[in-house]
DNA sequence: AGAATTTAGTACTAATACGAACCAAATTAA
DNA sequence: TTAATTTGGTTCGTATTAGTACTAAATTCT
């Protein structure tokens, strides 16, 4: 019933990736933050601020969700939002010195504590696996567009 | 900053898991059911029933979540607790024939969407990833067990 | 047997997640 | 320029998620 070819590597893919996620967030909560939250931090370190727009193209995280999030952030003092002076619909999201301060200070952990998961893989097969999964989601996305329609 | 070597990567396979469970998700919603509701149908579908704790082996759903899982399946008469002969703390979790229609009715409807987003990935192909992504997780699981504890 | 520990499941909290409805500014069309 | 449509963000409702504490049954140890 299950045995669909394709199965064992959706759930390989699936299992993946969420073990990766596990790692990553059980170490990110030790320092205080939620993945989501961690998300933002990183994206918006050492950088001069962004929309909510572009803030959620980086980090996958729904515009409705978005505004929860940033709200919490702004609340621990961590960002300001200012008006965007080219769109009135439109913040300016950045760090506040203190929230630019906690990046500094906990994003190297994180890479360190991420550095030595990937130590048995050279960068090549990195790169290899990148491609691959990069041609996977092009078929994700592509869903529809090609065989699954006929007529448009 | 953050051009580490393995972030490409990273971001690659959490892209690409994402993409899935949208393309997937997305679908299963129009069907009337959450991911995580499904999951549980498609995992009871054709079985005499397992317990919460093989439930949660299989679906990757934490315990925690599991219990309001079910409550909302079985508050919509799609499954039945029935309590363990074996284990007095346990519960034996199947579908209602209600239930099991609805799987019938669904889960072959849900492969057929899956089915094209592969038809472009030979089985040799399908399986040297799960490989890579196996051996990918792997590492993420030893997480501390080899080169950063060095003492235990 | 009786105490200590583990284990299955539930209750509760805070934070997401996603979709849909909504508002106001921006863009386009007529 | 005014009406129609699109777009950036917020709000709301429902469901999921992780984590922790808690109950009771099962297992282990002595």
């Amino acid at each position: 019933m299950r045995n669909k070819r394709y199965m064992p590597l959706v759930r390989a893919l699936v299992e993946c990736a969420r073990s990766f996620e596990q790692c990553s967030s059980a170490h990110v909560r030790e320092l205080g933050l939620t993945p989501a939250q961690f998300d933002i931090i990183a994206t918006l370190g050492n950088t001069a601020g962004m929309s909510c727009k572009e803030l959620g193209e980086k980090t996958l995280i729904t515009k409705g969700t978005m505004t929860g999030v940033l709200d919490r952030l702004q609340a621990k003092g961590l960002l300001s939002r200012h008006d965007s002076p080219e769109d009135g619909r439109s913040w300016i999201t950045k760090l506040t010195v203190k929230g630019q301060a906690l990046f500094e200070e906990i994003f190297p952990k994180h890479l360190a504590h991420l550095d030595p998961l990937f130590i048995n893989f050279t960068d090549t097969e990195l790169d290899n696996m990148r491609q691959q999964l990069r041609r996977l989601r092009s078929a994700f996305e592509a869903e529809g567009t090609a065989s699954s329609k006929v007529a448009a």
